[in-house]
RNA sequence: GUGGCUGUAGCUCAGUUGGUUAGAGCACCGGAUUGUGGUUCCGGAAGUCGGGGGUUCGAGUCCCCUCAGUCACCCCA
């Protein structure tokens, strides 16, 4: 068939293609990720890409509603595509939570898609690394929230790294306690671009567009300028006039928090306090995370969470709270290429084996198995190709050792057994089983 | 979603006030070296100038639309 016109090959707005090099490394995050939840007893579980509509809207905020893919499917029915993981947990628990029991500590691994436009470290569709412990209220589980976080972050080689955290609980009791609940989200909002605009716009702001009281800034002011360490910090806090038992229970859970991360070992120039951030999804009601790696701030916060004791409650009368965080799979790669800590190459095997001649070709196989059955990772070059362009081939995909057995080796028994890195080649022993080039190969690859 | 900037070979980029056949470096393929890569030398292949329309004798270059990337706002992983 003759084609006419071809068609372009593209992709989507904020959705790309994965080449090898890509994809062994978001692998290899994606197996660091799944050991670390597992190191905390937390389990994997899925959930579909597609729900109805009304389980994924008015949950987040309306702004988050806007961002989430929405059409008719064949069936007429109103459907989304999941804007995160966390609605569609809160769904699975409310559903499922009588056949699994409390507390649940689930991971996810899976796709989300957003709608909204793009920039670095910012795609329509993205991984996210969740996990989360439904059905307890206890701050253990907040805990070890962040403890997973900064395990994971270190897994990761991540060594230069904050931990951002507040209790939402502090700021809206505050904000109650002005009287000024019902501007509570854009009161949120606004405080949490002050790292960002400075004092003097925020300032402004809240007097002008949210009609508050001069005293009820300088308020708000007296709580986020609180400066110093950690302890510090909660001090400070305690001695504001204005406050209510919202106000004190969010300091004393933040409070508890950070004296368990220091208990289990979290360094403190990890852990930043900060009463300001109040981000997050609407949906969160007490301790918020985030996490920025130093190097690269701008590129936002790469794992981020909190607790929500109220999300299921949409969807059933059982009381479901729940802590959890998520990892910004794609958002974290970026920056890690960004800052050029990815390791090279494009290809998982370690050994290559150079394929001389077509006579030797069961030779070749016999090996190849016989090494793989050993755990070693082995690629067979699939032609008789001169061996300069087999070696270039595998320098270029980043192959560690070569097995070289040509016509001479294989009459006398051998074969060569190549450092691609050194350049070192020796002659080993081609026995029955390969015990001696097995023997070589891991004893090369150990150094 | 709104606004700014960008788009030329696989990658990074040149390309004059619009003027013959659009260039370079790296990468790729082949050879020098018919059994040894990452150095060198020689050669080769590779471009719908993001796409569409318009202005013009003539458009990579000017105008409009569109797609994509990027930045800011917003929001967030």
């Amino acid at each position: 068939m003759y084609l006419l016109s071809l068609i372009t090959p593209r992709t989507l707005k904020g959705f790309r293609d994965h080449l090898p090099e890509t994809m062994l490394q978001r692998e290899r995050l994606i197996d660091t990720a799944r050991g670390v939840y597992r190191a905390y007893g937390f389990s994997p579980i899925d959930t579909p890409a597609l729900e109805y509509e009304e389980i994924l809207l008015g949950k987040g905020s309306e702004e988050t509603d806007k961002q989430v893919y929405r059409f008719e499917d064949h069936g007429g029915r109103r459907v989304g595509l999941r804007f995160d993981l966390t609605v569609p947990l809160a769904r699975f628990a409310a559903q499922h939570i009588g056949d699994l029991g409390t507390p649940l500590k689930r991971y996810q691994i899976a796709n989300v898609w957003r709608g909204e436009n793009t920039q670095k470290g910012r795609y329509r569709e993205f991984v996210q690394c969740d996990f989360d412990t439904i059905g307890t209220q206890s701050i253990v589980a907040d805990i070890e929230t962040a403890l997973v976080i900064h395990d994971l972050l270190l897994a990761l080689g991540c060594e230069n790294f904050k931990l951002h955290i507040n209790n939402r609980k502090i700021l809206t009791g505050l904000i109650a306690s002005l009287e000024a609940e019902e501007q509570i989200t854009s009161i949120l909002r606004i405080l949490d671009k002050l790292s960002k605009v400075g004092r003097d716009k925020v300032e402004e702001e809240l007097l002008s567009r949210q009609k508050l009281t001069r005293d009820q800034v300088s308020t708000l002011f007296q709580l986020t300028e609180i400066k110093g360490a950690n302890e510090k910090i909660l001090e400070e806090a305690k001695t504001l006039p204005s406050r209510n038992s919202e106000f004190e229970t969010g300091l004393a859970e933040l409070s508890e928090l950070i004296s368990g991360l220091t208990a289990a070992g979290v360094p403190e120039h990890r852990v930043h306090l900060d009463l300001s951030i109040a981000r997050g999804l609407d949906y969160y009601t007490g301790s918020i995370f985030e996490t920025f790696l130093d190097a690269m701030p701008e590129i936002g916060s790469v794992c981020s969470g909190g607790r929500y004791d109220h999300l299921a409650e949409t969807y059933t009368k059982k009381k479901l709270p729940g802590v959890g965080a998520s990892l910004g799979l794609d958002r974290l790669l970026a920056a890690m290429q960004e800052l050029g800590s990815t390791s090279g190459g494009s290809t998982p095997a370690e050994v290559f084996i150079v394929y001389f001649a077509a006579e030797h070709r069961e030779e070749y196989l016999k090996i190849s198995s016989q090494l793989r059955r050993a755990g070693l990772r082995v690629e067979l070059y699939p032609e008789p190709k001169k061996i300069g362009q087999q070696l270039k081939y595998a320098n270029r995909r980043g192959h560690k050792i070569a097995v070289i057995a040509g016509g001479d080796e294989l009459t006398q028994g051998t074969c060569q057994i190549k450092n691609l890195d050194s350049g070192a080649a020796t002659q080993v022993v081609l026995d029955k089983g390969c015990e001696t080039v097995i023997e070589a190969i891991k004893k090369d690859l150990a150094m």
